[in-house]
DNA sequence: GTTATTTGTCGTCAATTGACGACTTAGTCC
DNA sequence: GGACTAAGTCGTCAATTGACGACAAATAAC
């Protein structure tokens, strides 16, 4: 199977056309290393976000307007270059602020909630995010498997014990209902971001809804989680 | 790349070793055609959602301990193989039972839906499932789009009716948010699904468990759906 | 048994693909 | 402006990969 063969292969026929069809006024320079290398790692993220992760290095060169060869002068390997796509595009988006802005008791918990899913929503749960993440996680050559799954469990955590906090319930002891408990709005928001994103859901009611719909019906549910079968035993 | 070589070089080294430790007693015999076609299929279903829609005809050759021609004896190419793969594992586990049970009204709606999605996680939501329709969407050879997507809306329709009918709301006109309001419970049994069988979660709450859970939550939190804000206007 | 048919394999072809040595060319420094 | 350095390309190699023609062997037909 040659997957977008058709896309790739026009790919290759701009190329040849490269010297022909640039604009005759802006000079075809010459980048320092630096820059050509940010330029090739910006491009692969994309190519390789919608290509996957076995899609061809002569493709890539070809977007990025260069020989194939000169990959090799900045990255010593294709795999080398997929790694460097993981760290900068996959972690990159995860950001530090995120626990002390959940944990600011001033606010409400839906208001915190709402504010944080529509940022990690634009930022993190992005078309090119997902496709890289889904790529990986299949072919799990498992890149970075412990550092995201860490940073999600501490949000989890987090997540719980702020909702418990202000509907003063008590916690379960289990970590593993604890982070249970915290998927059911994460994997929710998740999966809806999975339906825009990948399967070309309709998008005709707007995302700021929907998140505040699923924030809202998770804390409105969240005391029947607790209620007898609630805590898995 | 070569994603999961080993594997498929262990594979390889299998093949040569077929006729050395085969059991003495079972005769190697061949197979009519009809029967070899379907053990190729079943066995490349598993094959390519392990490995992915571009992994090689020779090694899938090699698990099924055939040569690599005889595939082209079944299947005219690739490509083909690929689409019988999609008809039969991806869209087969749909049932046609699912509608009327889940709109037996002389159970409650809660039992309904936690029979439905323990039956839905369990035959469809599988690793296999999961990885080859994950695969397919990010290909997005759009190999049969619209005929899942409707099954599924026609599943988001159902139950949000039959929860709107049993909470005594009134039915939102608009489709879309029907079905927004479908996938709220449906996306996140889906996610769990995909946390299990592909990030690896921790397996140490048990499913039935955890889809109790969800529904229940869906149940308590569905009215807060419709609230204010609740239609998205 | 002999023949015909079906099942299966061998070996190969052309295109693809990751990798890289050898070379060219643009910019810089004095 | 000549020489040096860094940026970039050409062309090729070996391995892979989808596809298939030609042939071998097992089973069925008579």
């Amino acid at each position: 199977m040659k997957p977008k063969s058709a896309s790739l292969r026009s790919a290759a026929k701009q190329r040849k056309n490269r010297k022909r069809n640039f604009k005759p006024g802006v000079k075809q320079t010459r980048l320092p290393a630096a820059e050509r290398r940010a330029q090739i790692l910006r491009q692969a993220e994309d190519f390789f976000a919608e290509y996957g992760l076995t899609a061809q290095t002569r493709a890539l060169a070809d977007a990025c307007g260069i020989s194939q060869r000169l990959l090799y002068r900045f990255f010593p390997n294709k795999e080398a270059l997929l790694q460097e796509v993981y760290k900068d595009a996959i972690i990159g988006p995860f950001k530090a602020v995120w626990l002390p802005q959940l944990k600011d008791r001033s606010r409400p918990v839906e208001a915190r909630l709402i504010t944080f899913y529509e940022d990690y929503f634009a930022n993190v749960l992005t078309r090119k995010w997902l496709r890289l993440f889904l790529y990986s996680s299949l072919a799990e050559e498992n890149m970075a498997p412990d550092y995201i799954s860490d940073i999600i469990k501490g949000l989890m955590e987090t997540i719980v014990e702020e909702v418990i906090y202000e509907q003063k319930h008590s916690l379960p002891k289990d970590k593993a209902v604890i982070h249970e408990m915290g998927w059911t709005l994460h994997g929710n928001i998740s999966h809806f971001a999975i339906r825009r994103h990948l399967y070309g859901a309709s998008q005709t009611v707007p995302e700021r809804q929907v998140i505040t719909y699923h924030v809202r019906a998770y804390l409105a549910g969240f005391p029947a989680m607790l209620r007898e079968n609630g805590n898995f035993r």
